[in-house]
DNA sequence: ATCGAAGTTTGACGGTTATCGTACTTATGC
DNA sequence: GCATAAGTACGATAACCGTCAAACTTCGAT
């Protein structure tokens, strides 16, 4: 799980995803990489635990498993998006 | 930071400093590595902020820079070790 | 039925990084 | 002084990981 938040693209998806008060499609995010490799971001960020996906049609929705990553890593997300919030 | 906390066996060499409340000597260290590496992770860890180290004789100390990273990075090494400590 | 939009899969490439052994430095103890 | 102990420096090697392009699938719209 921290292994999946060192890539700086993964760790922009997750503040992205806790920014948002909506779920957000595969396209939709702010990052600046292939769609091959965005599928392969998702991937990781979802076998991590930190995401959940289904289908909409032909897009696939994220969601971001707040509270159990929560439960099993107490305090990490609000200190990634403490941290990013500082840093901006 | 959070890419100096990756490997595991920086990790791991952290979460000992953590646990201890006396500084510890490199050699000291529960670590299936060899001392070339170690001395690799130690310079890491010094680098990204996390450790500070002083000379006793030959020794080399390692004290772990407790405030300071909770100042850059509220609740990332409480996370940490809660987390490690949930794990035993 | 056809076309386009959205993702996935696969294979390849390149860079970073963890690892080790060996040789070197420095300080302590005899 | 000399030997030993504790680290460091330096290459070299191997594995991992992020990246992309190209080919493919699937769903929806026209």
């Amino acid at each position: 799980m921290l292994e999946a938040l060192v890539d700086p693209v993964r760790r922009s998806i997750v503040t992205q995803l806790d920014a948002s008060d909506e779920d957000i499609k595969c396209g939709a995010f702010d990052i600046q990489v292939s769609k091959s490799t965005a599928t392969h971001h998702f991937k990781v960020l979802r076998e991590a635990g930190l995401i959940r996906q289904h289908y909409v049609g032909t897009s696939r929705m994220n969601t971001l498993r707040r509270t159990e990553v929560d439960e099993v890593f107490p305090g990490l997300l609000d200190a990634l998006t403490a941290h990013q919030a500082k840093e901006r």
